[in-house]
DNA sequence: TGCTATTCTGGTATCGGTACCATGATATGC
DNA sequence: GCATATCATGGTACCGATACCAGAATAGCA
């Protein structure tokens, strides 16, 4: 592969005037201009962005840590990190920890060896070493998704508490009294804030504290079905059961079709995020859906704003509001 | 962010020295080890990748170009990618062209002046132009999911051909006579070879060649929609529809909803690759699937054999089977 | 013609690692 | 005690770009 040297040979000048041709610099003769372009076609030179990143200590490269983008939320957060990096000349490099901290660790580290511009992390876990270590290496950082607590770092977070808070008021509202919350890990900061506002939501309806039905399990498939296998065993059963992510609604689904539970008639169910649904059958489930697309678009131009220096204010945290959808599946008309 | 020079300079020893602590090489001795070790500790220091990468001329860095992560499929093939290239130490660059050409271009622009040491990649196009510029360069390349005339090149695709084959045979098999194509355009191969899995499969049940109805559209919602709509004005109606992939499939349910025609009673159906299906109904639609995990990781291996230099024969074509689902849409009993 | 301003071109150093070779220090064998 | 082998360490150069400064060529003007 020819380098800034081999032009600058086949042309007859130095490689500083082969520089200034690629740049468009001014100060080149038009003479000796064409004769390096035409040298550039000829040995078909590609500019080599390694010197340049060595050099200026930048590498246009931004990295995205995500727990798997297999899931379809994440994926749409993939979509919006891509096409605002694109948009300003970085790439990004694509990580699946699979919530394992281990995992996260090793990608980490390798980041910091390419010395990638920034970082876009999802926390596989709440524990602040990850941070540290990243920005004790001065590394602009951007959270997303879940908090980690007592840190300095900014944050882009969709306020699901909030929107929890309003479907189990719209659940009470259709007179359901016994509500069991469905949600993932204690060590999982969205986990603790849904869980959190199903609470305050039932306090602000005057409901006792004893009230209160939460399951801690994991944010999977698996997860919402063993919940849903356990809180349907509780006297007297539920009445309507809330998912705490899309994945736990999907095996809570499983779990009340293979007990023939109808949905809303015996059981109302919510959840948080969509779940697939079928194109064959109209959109069933009521949810608080997070805004995946504008949380990676806002958290990457945030991440960008810190590492061109544009963005030197103090921390931010970013809460984007979710969006409410009532439909069949708490037992309101869809639509209303 | 300190150097190799700094560590050297507080152990008190060569640079050389460091680099030799860090990677475990022989003849330094214990405590000339130790004490580096507790300079680079004290110092945070973390070895830059970029030395090397301009040195040796690796970045252990692949790119995966494909037309949108937001489809599941691209969603799957990238997740087969990622697992097989982080095995291996390699990191894996993210780029949707969007079906752009355009697009296509600026990024194989900019990997290849990044220098990384191989691509995946999904054509926007059948132009083999995109290839040529590569191949040029030197840079390994493997073909995902669409061929490209006349172009040597390692390629890995689904053997979807077979699987409308197969599909139609069945349909036809169910006493279907009038079965309609929807497929892709016409510069996209796999739109093609799933055309002519169409007519071959008519042809061997001894239909006249004009008995074949197809149409080219765009393989989106919307192209499936607009095909649909076309192709029920015929007269005498179809009175089964094959979508060639899985978005033309979801824009062809929509329309036959809205037209109010059930199925498979009004219109069987069929399918290429799997449409997300709502978990509160059984899955729907008779498919054939395309291995998408395993085309990610068959082609990252193959990749990674031409970039180490460990696969040296001769240009391959690895195709993987489809796999046939037969459900209650195309009229057979589910699991039938 | 001589002087300055502008245009054009190039030499050298640098970014952060490691390969290569050289050299000094210690151990081993007879 | 001396030759040789092994261990331990360091100096220099290089990968491919460009910044910085220097200097040469030309243009403009009195």
């Amino acid at each position: 592969m020819p380098t800034i040297r081999d032009v600058a040979k086949h042309a007859g000048v130095a490689p500083i005037t082969v520089s200034r041709v690629i740049n468009n610099a001014e100060y080149v003769s038009q003479k000796t201009r064409a004769r390096v372009q035409a040298s550039i076609k000829e040995l078909g030179y590609v500019p080599n962005m390694l010197g340049l990143s060595l050099r200026f200590k930048q590498t246009m490269t931004l990295a995205l840590v995500i727990t798997d983008i297999t899931n379809p939320f994440w994926t749409t957060v993939a979509r919006g990190v891509e096409d605002v990096a694109q948009s300003q000349g970085y790439s990004v490099i694509l990580c699946n920890t699979d919530e394992s901290e281990e995992k996260q660790e090793q990608y980490l580290n390798m980041l910091l060896r390419r010395r990638i511009d920034g970082i876009l992390l999802v926390p596989a876990c709440s524990s602040p070493k990850a941070v540290h270590m990243i920005q004790r290496q001065g590394i602009p950082l951007v959270i997303l998704d879940r908090s980690i607590p007592d840190t300095e770092v900014d944050l882009v977070t969709a306020d699901s508490e909030a929107g929890v808070y309003q479907l189990i008021q719209h659940l009470l509202s259709l007179g359901h009294m016994r509500i069991t919350m469905l949600t993932g890990p204690k060590t999982v900061s969205t986990a603790v804030a849904r869980a959190n506002g199903y609470r305050r939501a039932l306090a602000d309806a005057g409901l006792p504290e004893s009230s209160a039905r939460i399951y801690w399990g994991s944010y999977t498939q698996e997860g919402g079905y063993q919940m849903t296998r356990q809180a349907l065993q509780e006297t007297p059963r539920p009445t309507a059961l809330f998912a705490a992510n899309n994945f736990v609604a999907v095996g809570m689904l499983q779990a009340l079709r293979e007990e023939g539970l109808r949905i809303p008639d015996d059981v109302a169910i919510a959840t948080i995020d969509d779940i697939p649904s079928s194109p064959i059958i109209e959109p069933f489930v009521t949810t608080a859906t997070q805004p995946a697309r504008e949380m990676g678009q806002q958290a990457t131009e945030l991440l960008l704003g810190r590492v061109t220096g544009s963005l030197t204010d103090a921390i931010q945290h970013i809460v984007l509001p979710t969006k409410l959808t009532f439909r069949a599946s708490s037992g309101q008309k869809a639509g209303s």
